[in-house]
DNA sequence: TGATATTAAGATAAACACATCCTTTGTAGC
DNA sequence: GCTACAAAGGATGTGTTTATCTTAATATCA
């Protein structure tokens, strides 16, 4: 609904990550099954990230990526300013270049606080909280069935 | 941010033909050059809205399109599933297939009351609404320094 | 009936998003 | 240094959205 599959793709593989121990790198082909996502885009949009000083890479045996140090502080708002770019919580609604509450569209009053709750929401939510709400086991992050972050699953 | 190019323009040339005379069939064309849209896929959007039964076309001489009977009544809910599909209100915001109460994915439950504000708003906003805000002048349908709706402009 | 104006419809093209493949580069461990 | 491994980078393919072009169908009017 509003979404590109990469930024759909990058938050899932961030939360993913942050779900797994701090400092170990993790690998563009585990992230990619797990989430069940195509390894070799996955890759690009992982580039893409560390491109955004949210993650770092590791070349060679014993690599991988990592979040960066305060990784669970990222918002997703961080994220899909990265994926999506700027214009993303800027843009009008109906398209117009100029749209502002000097010279609005006729959405432009509707749609203000409804851009304000989005914006809030994405920089309210950060991987701390999401990959915290995936470990509890009650909410998923893919459509796989093998999928599992609970507490449980690290026992087995 | 949220809709697409093909959407936008839907809803702008149904706001414009709301600001028309009704029954007075409205050329593509004229359409077309008010909005600043390229003429021969506006011409496929409104085809589409035609078979989405939001207008009327009439082909040849003194032909053009109309909005239906109670086209004032129409809304950005009913413009957007016809040009978006059915699943804009209803797919998951990080692509999931599953996703629900039951099932949800970790933004599930912050992100349900704002679709909820966004499909309430789609609902509310009507194509009369929205082309008296236009009449009235205040608002900007597009970015073309020509346009003016306004009482003003009528009587030039 | 014929000339003209307009939408309908289908084919094509251009741009972009999504995805894959292959080669290169850097790194760890031996 | 050698080898295996993993990300980086570039080229390419595929699909969808956006846009254009051409022809057909239809309606008006002289």
């Amino acid at each position: 609904m509003i979404l590109s599959r990469t930024t759909q793709y990058a938050i899932q593989a961030l939360i993913y990550m942050g779900t797994q121990p701090r400092g170990v790198p993790v690998l563009n082909r585990t992230i990619a099954e797990n989430l069940g996502a195509p390894p070799t885009y996955l890759a690009k949009v992982l580039q893409n990230l560390c491109r955004g000083n949210l993650l770092y890479s590791y070349r060679g045996k014993q690599g991988g990526f990592c979040l960066r140090e305060e990784g669970g502080k990222i918002t997703l708002m961080q994220i899909v300013l990265i994926t999506e770019g700027p214009g993303f919580t800027e843009d009008c609604v109906l398209g117009l270049k100029i749209c502002s509450d000097k010279v609005p569209c006729p959405m432009h009053v509707n749609w203000s606080p409804i851009k304000q709750e989005i914006v809030r929401l994405l920089k309210d939510q950060t991987l701390d909280i999401l990959a915290a709400a995936v470990m509890s086991g009650k909410y998923q992050l893919t459509d796989l069935p093998a999928a599992a972050f609970s507490e449980l699953k690290l026992r087995t």
